[in-house]
DNA sequence: GATATAACTAACCATCTAGTTAGTTTGTAA
DNA sequence: TTACAAACTAACTAGATGGTTAGTTATATC
């Protein structure tokens, strides 16, 4: 029976394009096209067939490579916390006065939210649809809280920075370098000129979230 | 034939439990019901049959008032908009100084999350599901981006405030308003002593907040 | 008290979805 | 070249889900 199947399957790959089976490769895809359905739609109103179809692979491997969505949901979620405390440690913040480790760790946290720009969205349908379960599992935020706020504290105590709350004020920090990009879809109709993700506005926002930041924890 | 029901069926009522047939009552507890459910799964994966759970209603009287899921959505979406303005125009901001204004309108935009906590989370889902579309229909952030916006720049005007940029500081500080309840399920771990929405809690955040913005804004 | 009708229920249908299974292809190593 | 295991596919199942429909009950009005 010469059954040939000239059937040349389309890829729409996220990342790169299929050539080979390759165990890591293709596990790395399905962990981005996740984290992108995740953004979009959380644990359970990601449809796995929807992540599938951005790699080229069948469903069935979803299944195969990590047991079931829930597995691959925490192997999403094991990489923001741990990613973004390298970043802040690769800044030496201890070697700079509290001021200049305050400006520079705001603009490493805003660069990661354009390096990762789902991550903050999973994070928040996980505290919403999970009560943050499964993040916390994964070590949730704790070591960039108490980053955070312990460079608050070492501000406050060497008398650079007012007295303040440090876990309120660490709270408000984050506010301010995530919200731009978590209701980007919804604030870019407030302002229809602008691109929110172009270099021009993403450096407009971290020079105004320094600014703000820096002048409202300032002993004046 | 003496068919007796004698089923005294359970209703779990989410505002107030259900007495008698009536259509205003009716809707606005679907309403209730579907902000909830909304804002923990967004439009796509939300479950009409949860919806109705909540309501001590049928599942087919969403239909009957609202015509279909999509429906009840955007009606979900009508309100916050039009009551966070009316909230802000009680507060007679014209009259008073650009920086009293801000602490007052500050407090009242906390004050609004705590009194409709899911609202936020509905419009984050609205931004990452659906881009924002159904939420611009109903009119969008627009006039409270502009509002928040208008305050500032009067203060830069007066030049009671720095120079800075309207617009992204108006993302800044609804940033810092809304986080602290957006991702509470997520913040909790790191301070599992406290319990964030106690009114001693939320006075510490609105006078953090109004602290950090106001110093932050201010002509020093 | 009769009755018209708005509000409501239970049961249903077509479609969709997480997860399974049986079988096929491909890289690799002897 | 062959043999084998890992990577992969197509087709499937059981249960869930948006929406419909035919029929039931409460209420307002006369």
């Amino acid at each position: 029976m010469g059954k040939v199947t000239s059937k040349k399957k389309e890829r729409a790959a996220s990342t790169s394009p299929r050539r080979t089976r390759d165990t890591e490769a293709t596990k790395a895809q399905f962990l981005n096209a996740a984290e992108e359905e995740f953004a979009r739609h959380g644990l359970s109103g990601t449809r796995t067939e929807a992540i599938a179809a951005k790699t080229g692979v069948t469903k069935a491997m979803i299944f195969y490579h990590f047991g079931n969505k829930e597995k691959l949901y925490r192997a999403v979620l094991k990489r923001p916390c741990s990613d973004v405390i390298q970043a802040f440690e690769t800044l030496d913040l201890e070697q700079q006065t509290a001021e200049v480790a305050l400006s520079r760790l705001i603009r490493a946290a805003i660069e990661y939210c354009v390096a990762y720009p789902h991550r903050g969205k999973v994070l928040f349908h996980e505290a919403n649809q999970n009560q943050g379960r499964y993040f916390q599992k994964e070590g949730g935020w704790q070591p960039a809280i108490d980053y955070i706020s312990n460079l608050l504290e070492r501000g406050v105590a060497e008398g650079s920075f007012r007295p303040l709350d440090p876990f309120i004020t660490t709270a408000h920090i984050m506010g301010i370098c995530s919200f731009y990009f978590d209701a980007r879809e919804n604030l870019k109709y407030a302002a229809p000129e602008k691109d929110l993700l172009s270099p021009d506005m993403v450096q407009a926002h971290i020079d105004g979230a320094i600014a703000l930041v820096i002048a409202g924890v300032k002993n004046h």
